[in-house]
DNA sequence: GCCGCAAGCGTAATAACATAACATATCGTT
DNA sequence: AACGATATGTTATGTTATTACGCTTGCGGC
């Protein structure tokens, strides 16, 4: 039975290098970032990154976070929305939270439907502090 | 009696400049689009125009858009206000619209609240359509 | 089989966005 | 006048993203 954690089988090798490093990593990774991580399994050029993350995002098996030029891989891995995701970034530690929200979302529809503005897509990040750094901090 | 067009008096000269060319144009510029109209003007370099960009950003009386990489000049003039500010760009013609939503900040602060998360800043970008091209389109 | 197309890949070069570091200038306060 | 805070100008550099080009691979139709 499939389950929340499977990997598609169908990624080509770049793409699927690109996601294990996403996933691998605590926090969200600049393009360069995880060319870096890459450079010992052959990828030497950014555009390597950029198509397979380009790739990865249309699925939404990751997330590009707009504030911070940097992807994170989706954390809910039978999700794959393409609804509206928000993002909590923690300033701190750069942990990235991610929550679905359909008030928000049914908020949104009805301002655009008044406006008649048709919404194709939606970035929403919060940025701040996360609890565990908070207590640290005090 | 002050109205809603007023530009504050204590700009400096650059921030001046830099807030007065967002106000003419019609739609959001990057810092180099800035600089470039401000050549004949005198100025030579990025960071003089980051540097006026991040006052006005602090102010509020400019916003950047993340998604865009690019600023746009505060469209009601007295708000200026740190609270969440939602904006819908149109795609097609590259029109910014601004707006407030009291229901989304409130969903929004009673999620982090939840989770613990203390909120700093939040950006919210809407890419579409707007009525216009929409129409223009049909 | 093999043709043709679509998707993917590799590489080099370049464009676009942003900041570091350092020196100088301007202005209000004491 | 001396000081600190803020703004400025300039050069160089760092970081993020794309364009352009050509080759390869997988796959359906003939």
């Amino acid at each position: 039975m499939a389950h929340s954690h499977d990997i598609p089988t169908d990624l080509t090798r770049n793409q699927e290098l690109v996601l294990g490093t996403l996933t691998a990593s605590m926090g969200p990774l600049s393009a360069y970032d995880i060319l870096d991580k890459l450079r010992g399994d052959g990828l030497r050029a950014p555009l390597q990154v950029y198509r397979a993350l380009d790739k990865l995002v249309d699925r939404g098996l990751a997330h590009r976070l707009e504030s911070l030029n940097a992807f994170v891989a989706c954390a809910d891995m039978h999700c794959h929305r393409k609804g509206l995701i928000a993002f909590a970034i923690c300033e701190s530690c750069g942990k990235v939270d991610e929550f679905a929200d359909e008030v928000i979302e049914e908020r949104l529809g009805s301002w655009a439907r008044t406006g008649g503005f048709k919404v194709e897509r939606t970035t929403m990040e919060i940025r701040g502090r996360c609890a565990d750094c908070l207590k640290k901090a005090a």
